[in-house]
DNA sequence: ATATAATGTGACCGTTAAGTCACATGACCA
DNA sequence: TGGTCATGTGACTTAACGGTCACATTATAT
């Protein structure tokens, strides 16, 4: 968490640093990331920066923070487009309004992801507490999907989780691949061939995981 | 690639080295490995480092060709169980074979998958060499399967040679991630409960591959 | 035994990093 | 106006990095 003298701070300044920030994680990652390049493209001093953040990691848990936010502010604004609509239906709209979300904030997403997806993939602890809350949301959303007999039961949860992080992960690496290469992000993910290729995607995993005739026991 | 003087070395010494760098990459990856610490760790001096090596770089480089080479020669004494095995089935076998082949190497597997997985995931060009060699062999592969009428055909093979790509890497991560931390890496990848839990992971790719009614139109 | 070539060595250089601290500047209040 | 407290500043310290190079050691050939 910054200091309470960085949130004193006027707005311009504030952006100021944080896009500096932004861009040198995107650049960078967490661990190459230099509080003195940050400095130097943010216009203040070393003195100042010590007195906003404890360190180079407080600034990226702040990031990540506001990432949070925004990322909320942005699903409240797109609420659900109908009621009935299958757990399927909901998670495709979930990766689909989360990809325009993206597109609109590409830096961000792209200095905190590239962190916590990959830097941060193996030894967790770290940030544990980043990805614990999306599995725990995936978790109830499966329990949920396979009391109403949507996916198959005899894939036990664990696994499902996995699998749609799988999922959700490989659609987030596919957009930072090729999404940040585009001149109009935003064009690129509305085009009809990203989204087919998304949907076909989801296909893929959707028709992993609905009910047919598995030849597993079904694990309770 | 080495110079000569490294190969010229007696292999004790060479393992030496080897391990040391292996150890430095596993824990460091590509970018924060230091080429100090191998140097301290394998005994020998900073002159006769860059009289081995370049530098760094060429140094993981070695350790990626020489896991090529061990890997090749561990399928080549595991040929296939059967003939008339489909494509599924011989991928499955391929994962299984892998698997197995990670844990009797685990450090040197970490060491290079990280980096190739996760530090060079986005910005491509610096590991496309390796990349681009397990992909054109899914890629073929695929398209075999296609005209055996093995893989649903609406899917295109650009998406199904992703979806591939995903699973192995997936299951890499899940490998990196859970088996590192055992005491008997052989004896975890061999229980039942992993194995079942990757024939679980494969078979929700598989019905999602497989061929069925799809909604999508076949592009060719 | 002597000359020549190959290999080994670590002090040293320039660069960059994170973080500190004595001091300068400006804001606010009495 | 004078005093005090919050904020801003950049030179400085310490440490690590990659890489070089003059010199020492060892092996090989004559």
């Amino acid at each position: 968490m910054p200091k309470q003298t960085f949130l004193n701070l006027p707005v311009e300044k504030r952006t100021q640093i944080v896009d500096a920030a932004v861009e040198e994680f995107a650049k960078h990652g967490l661990d190459n990331a230099s509080t003195n390049r940050i400095i130097a493209n943010s216009d203040i001093s070393k003195g100042s920066f010590y007195q906003y953040f404890e360190d180079k990691h407080d600034v990226f848990d702040y990031l990540v923070t506001l990432l949070g936010e925004e990322k909320q502010i942005y699903f409240a604004s797109k609420r659900p487009p109908d009621g009935n609509m299958d757990t399927f239906g909901y998670y495709h709209w979930i990766i689909k309004v989360g990809m325009e979300f993206n597109s609109s904030n590409p830096r961000l997403v792209q200095a905190v992801s590239r962190v916590l997806l990959n830097e941060g993939a193996y030894y967790g602890k770290k940030f544990e507490k980043y990805r614990n809350q999306t599995t725990e949301a995936l978790r109830t959303m499966i329990e949920q999907a396979m009391q109403n007999g949507e996916v198959d039961p005899s894939i036990d949860v664990e696994i499902a989780v996995m699998v749609m992080e799988t999922w959700t992960n490989a659609i987030s690496t596919y957009f930072l691949r090729e999404g940040m290469q585009q001149d109009d992000i935003m064009a690129w993910i509305r085009s009809p061939k990203t989204q087919e290729k998304i949907d076909k995607l989801l296909y893929v995993m959707e028709y992993g995981l609905r009910k047919t005739e598995s030849h597993f026991e079904t694990t309770l």
